[in-house]
DNA sequence: TGTACATCAGTGAACGCGCGTTCACTGATGTAC
DNA sequence: TGTACATCAGTGAACGCGCGTTCACTGATGTAC
C-alpha cells in the first residue's frame, strides 16, 4: 500500500545507511539488493522506486559513507587528547577502525571497488579531494604544498589500514599501524623547517 | 583426448598465468572460470582437472602475481638510472605502474580483495612480509626498525597507487604519486640522522 | 620392442543457484473540486 | 470540510542471465607384461 511522502524519505534513508556500511563491509558486490531492503525493512520490489538502478545506490551510498566518515571522524578528534594531526593519528591508524570498516574510512575501505566502477569515480574524487584538504590542514610547513602532502598523508593512512585489513590477525597489521604513524610524523617534522 | 604430463603442466601455467594478470586488473569477482581458460586456450570443463575449486586458483594465482612482481620490479630497478630507495619509488609511483595493474604490484592492486578471501591472507601475509623486507633494505637509519619502516613505505606506495587508481583521469592521480614520493624521501632523511 | 589395457587431460552440454530487474497488484495518500 | 479519483510506495512472484560446478564421453598417453 502507499506510504506518505515522510515516510517514503524516511525508508530512503535506512536503504542508503545500510549500503553505505554494508559496502564498505563487504564491497560493492557480496551485498546484494535483497539483503540492503532487508536491513532496512523491506522488500525486494520497492527498490526500484528509489533507485534507477543498483549502480546509481552505489554512488549514493558512497557519498554517504563519506559523509558519514566525516561526521565520525569529527567526534573522535573531539574526544581525542590534544588536537591536529597526531589526533587524526590516533583516530584513523588503530585496531578498532581496521576491525570495523562499515563504520571507518570509506578511502581505505573502497578504493579498490572505486577503481573498478567509473560511475563512482566523481563521487570519489570530489570527497577524496575535500578529505585530502582537511588533513593538509592538520599540517605545519609551507601552506602551498599542503594540499599535496595531505593528499600523501591520506594514501599513506588509507594504504596502512588497507595492508592491516588484509593481514589479518597476524602481528605484521598491528606494525603496519603503528609504522606508518612513525613515517607521518617524520615526514611532517622534516616538512616543518624544510632543509634540516 | 588425453595430453602428455609435460603439456599438462604448460596449461596449467597458461592458466595461473593468465589469472595471476586478470585478478590484479579487475579483482577476483569480475573474472570467469571461462574467460581464464579461453585464455589459456581451453575450454571450461577442463577446469577441475587442474584445481580443486575457483578458490584453489585465487591463492595459486595471488602466489604467482607476487613472483610477477619481483621479477618485474627486478627488471625494472636493474634498468633504473641509479639505485637504491630513489630507485624504487621511481619504479613504483608513476603512470604505467597505475594504468597498468595487470603487470603491477598485486598489494596495490588486490588489497581490498585479499581483505575479504580469507582462504588467500597466508599467501599475502608471507608475501607481503618479504616485499616490505626487500624495501626496508634500502632504507638507512637504524637496522632494528627497517622492518617496521619498510612496512610504512609499502603501505604507503600501495596507497598511494591505489588512490590514483581510484581518481582515474584527474590530476589530482598525478599529484598523489608525487607527494608521496616526497613523503617518503622526507621520512627516509629524518630516520636516517635519527633526530636532527 | 610390441601389445593390451587402464588412466586421465580436455570437451561441451547441463544443472543449480543467486541476483538484478520487471510486473501486475494492493490500498493508503495526495489532490482537485 | 467532504467526496471522488488519480497516484504511487511497497509486495511478492517471475524472468533472464552469468557463473561455478558436475558429468558422460573421447581418444591419446602411460604402464604392465
Amino acid at each position: 500500500m502507499r506510504r506518505s511522502r515522510a515516510e517514503k524519505e524516511k525508508s530512503h534513508e535506512r536503504i542508503v545507511k545500510a549500503a553505505a556500511q554494508r559496502f564498505r563491509e563487504r564491497g560493492f558486490d557480496h551485498v546484494s539488493v535483497d539483503e540492503l531492503m532487508a536491513e532496512a525493512g523491506l522488500t525486494r520490489g520497492g527498490f526500484y522506486k528509489h533507485f534507477a538502478s543498483r549502480d546509481a545506490l552505489v554512488t549514493e551510498a558512497l557519498a554517504r559513507a563519506f559523509e558519514d566518515g566525516r561526521v565520525r571522524l569529527g567526534q573522535l578528534m573531539a574526544a581525542a587528547a590534544g588536537s591536529g594531526l597526531e589526533a587524526c593519528l590516533d583516530v584513523y591508524l588503530n585496531e578498532t577502525h581496521r576491525d570495523h570498516p562499515a563504520q571507518g574510512c570509506p578511502v581505505a575501505a573502497l578504493i579498490g571497488d572505486v577503481a573498478r566502477t567509473p560511475p563512482a569515480q566523481a563521487v570519489f574524487r570530489e570527497n577524496f579531494r575535500a578529505y585530502a584538504d582537511w588533513v593538509g590542514g592538520l599540517l605545519g610547513g609551507a601552506r602551498k604544498s599542503r594540499r599535496a602532502r595531505g593528499i600523501a598523508v591520506l594514501c599513506a593512512l588509507a594504504g596502512a589500514v588497507g595492508v592491516a585489513r588484509a593481514l589479518g590477525d597476524d602481528e605484521l597489521s598491528d606494525v603496519a599501524l603503528a609504522a606508518t604513524r612513525e613515517l607521518i610524523l617524520e615526514a611532517a617534522k622534516a616538512g616543518k623547517h624544510s632543509p634540516c
